[in-house]
DNA sequence: CATGAATGAGGCTTCATTCAT
DNA sequence: AATGAATGAAGCCTCATTCAT
């Protein structure tokens, strides 16, 4: 069981899989439940089956939880877009990496990734420099990987590259929130899940490339 | 009737009739301060100007004010889409449009749009049919936008609309998002900001029209 | 219509059937349904068919609805009981007449009897000293009925004529509260009805009377 | 477990244990004092001299403790009658017993019988099942003595029991409601009490066996 | 007289946080 | 480390009463 979005080496120097680490796991599933102001603490002791006084042990109160999540989990995950971005490969496959890593994110671990897309955004907390700049972060490791396309030529340059990241970034945040809010449906099946969610990333790397108009037309 | 996105009112700095309105405007602006959770009804009726139980006389309760807005106010910006949908023009000016509308809305009344897009999705009330249902109007209106392109000729047939949809709508969300929690920041002033978002919103149609690859490498 | 709880001649100087009287019927009902502290001016006005602002112009607050309903029911009651009293017959026919006067008022007239015996005690107004005397009263006059008896050699004089009519009064009171609450039923029909109240009248008369032990026995 | 009418608490100011029971008790004084309605939480938090918020860590709300008041208390006073009802001894004996018990704890606990007898069945509270069952219940133990009269000769088969029961604990109830209401006083002092109570039971119990009438006349 | 919009104090309830054990 | 009782500030909501028309 990987601690975060991605199959990270297990080098995390956290105390033997602890009481901490038992209400992180919980605080995520309860928040996507619940929502950040709607999750009460003793659901997430209830959740983690520790008496809630203890969650004052380890975090100064409800919104370090939040904070913690954001800055542990999301760390890794850019780490991973990183890794995809230095690594070889043309920009399509690296597009495609990275869509299927998000995707495949939220197919199995869907409360953290509801977590970090719909609610470390609504809190003020997101106002914070610190996770700010976090997000900014994977803007601008997005925005080099299609500068890299750019510069061996298999990207338009006249493509602005801070547009493109939000539609790309945006395409798949929609395609989550769709399914997260119930307004889209996957297959309930695994086999079937892993080929929709496949098949959806491909899609829409073909479209940021290729765009939709019919050849010689627009 | 209900005041829409598009259908401003001619500035008026306190809408003149009832105080009904009055209190669903300063709901806006005090949700998109503080989101519907952090802001009080309080607040709400000190911005509105009026008695703290007169909010009562309108609305059975806080919630309600959120769905009220949600219904009165995006059934406007559902209209207004659609109207462009229904409407002569290329695909490309219809896209150009639709993104036209939504920057420009949020240009003239941020407030709204945050709300409308950062905070009603929030709430449970998201997962209520009715809502759901208005979410998915727009996707099918916009899905219909590009089939009618297709149709004409204008877009490959070979794109999934769903998956379009995600794109486009994805990529203007995301643009908004990132100037409402400031990873973005567009200029400060009036023509500034007017030419920035007609850029924006050619750029994306752009982008989701002819790709992002170089021609014949992709 | 008689509006008193016993057919008192309609010599009220009360205005012709104005609102003033609808909103005192109305607070009966609503009373009798939700008690006092549950009942809110609102519903009252809604039960007479009238905007509750106007029960202002009647009344100058609740509480002096509850005053009014005691004030001007009550002494009608109290006048019956006391013809009775003053009237002829022996001691049996009297406590019969009184017996069954307060079970018909019941019987016809359920919602005033519930408010004036299950509502208007609770209220702190019964500490009032107007309303402790008028209650008094009652007893007074019902202890003068059995000392009449006892004068005229009709029932015992060991007899303390206030624990008599805490007896006498308490069991028709619990009856009709029996009733009210439900822990008791009488049958549906109005002859039925009529029968049930009439026997019961006369039950409770005969044992107070003639006692309840075997003769030779106790 | 639950302190109950009769089995009271050898004298402590303040009872030892949880401030659960404290709660309750405070809850009983406050409701005597002022009515369901009228008593405030934070009174009630006074009374029991602990914080405001932790009469909500005990119940749920308001409601509830009023509920556990009934429940709690009236089941201990249940078995209490039922007791009696199952010893031996004359009716005459077991009457002056029932009537005793009552008086008695009305005498020590005034709070207790007065929310019992006047604050419980004011609130819908009372038209819920399991209450009105309980209160059935009295009925139908107080019944059972009669009948068990009845069987060894000593009381008339002729006299419903049912009316019976409406008629004497009828009697001890207003005689309680009229010492509560203020229509009628005890002694000051508590031996004057003791001997005032006493005497009313056997005063009850002796109309209510031999009846009011003169011998020979009704 | 009549209406019902407007007012705002008051009370219940929630829940993050602290503290004694 | 662990527990959960205890605290109390904060906020939603109700509803009696007033006011402008």
């Amino acid at each position: 069981m990987a601690r975060t979005l991605t199959a990270l080496p297990p080098d995390e120097p956290r105390p033997r899989g602890g009481k901490r680490d038992r209400i992180l796991d919980a605080a995520i599933v309860v928040f996507a439940r619940k929502g950040f102001h709607g999750a009460r603490v003793s659901d997430i002791a209830t959740e983690a089956e520790i008496a809630y006084g203890l969650v004052y042990h380890y975090f100064k109160n409800k919104d370090e939880i939040l904070t913690t999540i954001f800055e542990e989990r999301w760390s890794g995950f850019l780490e991973s877009v990183e890794a995809i971005g230095r690594g070889p490969g043309t920009v399509r496959n690296q597009l495609v990496s990275i869509a299927t890593l998000i995707l495949n994110a939220f197919r199995l671990r869907p409360e953290w990734v509801k977590v970090l897309v719909l609610e470390i955004q609504r809190t003020s907390r997101f106002a914070e420099p610190a996770q700010q700049k976090a997000v900014r972060r994977l803007f601008e490791v997005f925005e080099s990987v299609l500068r890299g396309g750019q510069d061996r030529g298999e990207l338009r340059t006249d493509m602005d590259a801070r547009v493109g990241s939000a539609l790309f970034l945006g395409a798949i945040e929609l395609m989550i929130t769709s399914l997260v809010i119930g307004v889209a449906e996957a297959p309930e099946d695994d086999a079937g899940q892993r080929a929709y969610y496949l098949e959806a990333a491909h899609q829409i790397v073909d479209i940021f490339l290729r765009g939709t108009a019919e050849e010689g037309r627009a």
